[in-house]
DNA sequence: TGCAAAATCGAACAATTGTTTGAATCGTTC
DNA sequence: GAACGATTCAAACAATTGTTCGATTTTGCA
């Protein structure tokens, strides 16, 4: 709410030292460089968002970004953290209150996979955060190839990833360290990858909206996506169907 | 083999005009540089590989390529389809003699992962198609995220695709469309971004090892990727266990 | 209303990109 | 050996990138 109410952007107030609320212009102009440059960097990601498209998105100079931010990468240092800071803070938060209640020994890998996409989903509904965006938004984040942006986060969210990857492990003690890593990485990059692309979201929100209200939406979306998961991670490694079919297959080449 | 031995590169002899086969230099300017287009373009991706990288790479003159090749993109192109139309071939071919056998009706699933997978560990243990580092490059291929480089593999190998979907499509007749759209593009998803990243190849490559010949090597591979994909392809959706861990985690939000 | 700080502006910077040019060199054939 | 086409070469091209500069304008407080 404020100042900038046009816009589309759901930054939160900026905390920059501003003595004077009359201001408009002044915060405008670092909203509008933040939400030109979420908008583009979904679209295009780090590299091809070049700061000329971004401050001529923004209908700013182009000078804006140097002066308000420093440079390229501390502007997006600053949109990427801005989003994914609440969500991972949000993931381990929920981890916790799970884990001090004790987790269904039964379903502990099916809790565990809501824990991780519950909140993101949750985010995704706020037109605050960035509405369906959000899921896009994030998508790129982890998808991006530009080292800055890998390095970013794989620093940034080391610690809330491995508390997830030894809550796995726990869950899932019959497979070795080596599956379950492999299979996580297989898990992760697939969801970043989807989230990332146009018609998988698609469909996504296509099997949310047989639901009535957002609550149940999130979790038809889950339904969906949870049984996939879990099956993936509790596969048997080794299995007779699959060594037999392999069998079949090789007498072909 | 032939003139030029003393690269790792493995492209076939080239098909162009030479009525002489004295003339070393000639063909070694064009081999080294799809070679070093090769190895830059696994580590760096399309965008991120200049033409002066490459041909400081190769030891040419920076305007060799566009003599030879005609523009960055057509070098590409060539380099690309060198690698992934045999490959694409293949598998198709598999699946022919497999569907011409007749798929195990309780297998199929195992029996389609293996003939969508065989192939590329196949390609990638001969040296001559680039050894290790073909898995490598087909993560890359794949997960690249250039225009041209996506539009090139969905343009040309559109009708190969559509075949597998079509064959998993017939093997899982109770999963619904949209659901297995999302499951096998996840699945797709997954193996690029992972065969295009460091550690995860490690690891499989430490499951290979523990067998004894190649063929054993690739089964071991598959033994442990089959299981983990089938498991998520098989999962059904709305189980009542993901149902009531949605339920368990939403109570803390 | 003046003044100092903050913000915006147009312009240029240096570096990098893919591509083109024209001369020099090489190789083959007559 | 002369001649011709194919190849290589250094150099420059035009376009784009992130960044910086100095002047100008705007802003908030005295």
């Amino acid at each position: 709410m404020g100042f900038d109410m046009q816009l589309s952007s759901s930054f939160p107030a900026l905390k920059i030292r501003e003595r004077e609320p009359a201001n408009v212009g002044r915060v405008a102009t670092k909203t509008r460089i933040l939400a030109a440059t979420e908008k583009l960097f979904v679209i295009h990601g780090f590299d091809a968002t070049s700061l000329r498209a971004i401050t001529t998105e923004a209908g700013v100079n182009l000078a804006a970004v140097n002066y308000h931010f420093g440079s390229k990468e501390e502007l997006f240092a600053l949109v990427l953290t801005n989003r994914l800071d609440s969500l991972n803070l949000e993931r381990v938060r929920l981890l916790d209150a799970l884990e001090a209640k004790g987790l269904d020994a039964e379903h502990t890998v099916e809790q565990l996979i809501a824990t991780m996409f519950l909140p993101a989903l949750q985010l995704a509904r706020n037109p605050e955060r960035g509405g369906d965006d959000f899921l896009k938004f994030l998508g790129r984040a982890y998808a991006d190839p530009s080292p800055f942006v890998r390095e970013l986060l794989a620093d940034r969210y080391a610690a809330q990833d491995t508390r997830f990857v030894q809550a796995f492990a726990k869950a899932l003690p019959e497979l070795a360290a080596q599956d379950l890593s492999m299979r996580l990485h297989f898990m992760l990059d697939a969801i970043s990858s989807t989230l990332a692309s146009e018609d998988a979201r698609k469909l996504m929100s296509a099997l949310a909206a047989t639901s009535k209200d957002a609550v149940e939406e999130d979790a038809a979306v889950l339904a969906h996506l949870g049984p996939f998961l879990a099956g993936s991670l509790r596969a048997k490694v080794n299995q007779s169907s699959q060594q037999r079919a392999i069998r079949a297959v090789l007498a072909f080449i």
